[in-house]
DNA sequence: TATACCCCTTACGTAAACGTCAACGCAAGC
DNA sequence: GCTTGCGTTGACGTTTACGTAAGGGGTATA
């Protein structure tokens, strides 16, 4: 068992929990650690790593540390970085481009070029995954011909659709835009 | 310098080079391992790397190994699961998959389901890789908005597209059934 | 006051995917 | 027969991205 995340008895929802008082919502509602950790299913060593590497700055109150919305929103990009196969410094490099409004117009110029890269890459790991799946689906084929000639019964039924619908549709609408 | 790969003086390109006569091209060519890493751009370190944990299981001449066509498809399918986030054991597991067509009824209803849930998370991590586009197109814009403004001559001009065109259409045409 | 949570830092451990020697063998060309 | 270029097998080193343990502290509830 890694991590305990659930809550066991005698949480406090008013101290550690996400609160529902209007009030300490938005704009400007702050996180600690362990709720951007539930948020996001990551553990606080992560967290603190990604600050180790420079990719996330939280504020302090004392020692511990105090998340942003837009700290939660950098700690979006990163995941979704991860997930698209960024290793870590590299999301950096592009967090800091994001930051560095002021470096001057060569900057900018430099940063609109990587950014371009960037894009181009993902554009062909597109492709690599859309010829993934390509694969995988003729396998699915060459195994569903098989079952249909030896235990139909065994083929199985589509998918419930709803629950790719799902998803799907919670498109996360983060931005950095200052 | 990683490792040299251009061919140096002396090179004997009828021993070691990819033959152009045709009677040793199709259908059953075989590759030496470093024929194998000119094409795709890795290491020798690397195949044995793959054979060590069981993805790859080339022939021998002697010691030498030798890479049959099949082998060459395998090589292909495991540098794009590479591409796409796929671990080696998972990319193994993948190709077990397609290779126990005789596991039996139940064998290849599992592997069925195996199949579809890759698919299901490649297309998300398709969705992924869109979102991330997304963000940074924004980040372009706000970049081509400032440099407008101040420095309208540091704006690059769009890119020679035959340069991107041609990336895209050497489409890999491998397949592994049999 | 105990314990049950939360937080912190420091530091060593680990799995994956190779890189990098070292030390050897075999064939070809000078 | 030596060098060049290819191949082989260990075996240890490296980087990334954390996991995990050790030790310490703050705050609320029983």
């Amino acid at each position: 068992m890694p991590i305990e995340y659930s809550r066991p008895q005698g949480y406090n929802e008013a101290r550690y929990g996400l609160s529902s008082r209007p009030e300490f919502r938005r704009p400007e509602r702050s996180f600690t650690i362990r709720q951007l950790c539930v948020e996001f299913s990551v553990t606080p060593r992560a967290l603190r790593f990604y600050e180790d590497k420079g990719l996330l700055f939280p504020a302090r109150d004392g020692m511990n540390r105090v998340y942003s919305v837009r700290d939660r929103a950098r700690l979006q990009l990163i995941l979704r970085g991860k997930r698209v196969g960024f290793s870590l410094s590299e999301i950096r490099e592009i967090l800091d481009l994001y930051d560095e409004t002021d470096g001057g117009a060569a900057q900018a110029s430099r940063s609109l070029k990587k950014f371009r890269e960037r894009i181009e890459a993902l554009r062909q790991q597109r492709d690599d995954i859309d010829g993934a799946i390509q694969n995988l689906e003729e396998g699915c084929l060459r195994l569903e011909r098989q079952l249909k000639e030896s235990r139909p019964d065994l083929l199985p039924k589509a998918e419930a659709y709803d629950s790719v619908l799902r998803a799907r549709l919670d498109g996360s609408t983060d931005t950095l835009v200052k």
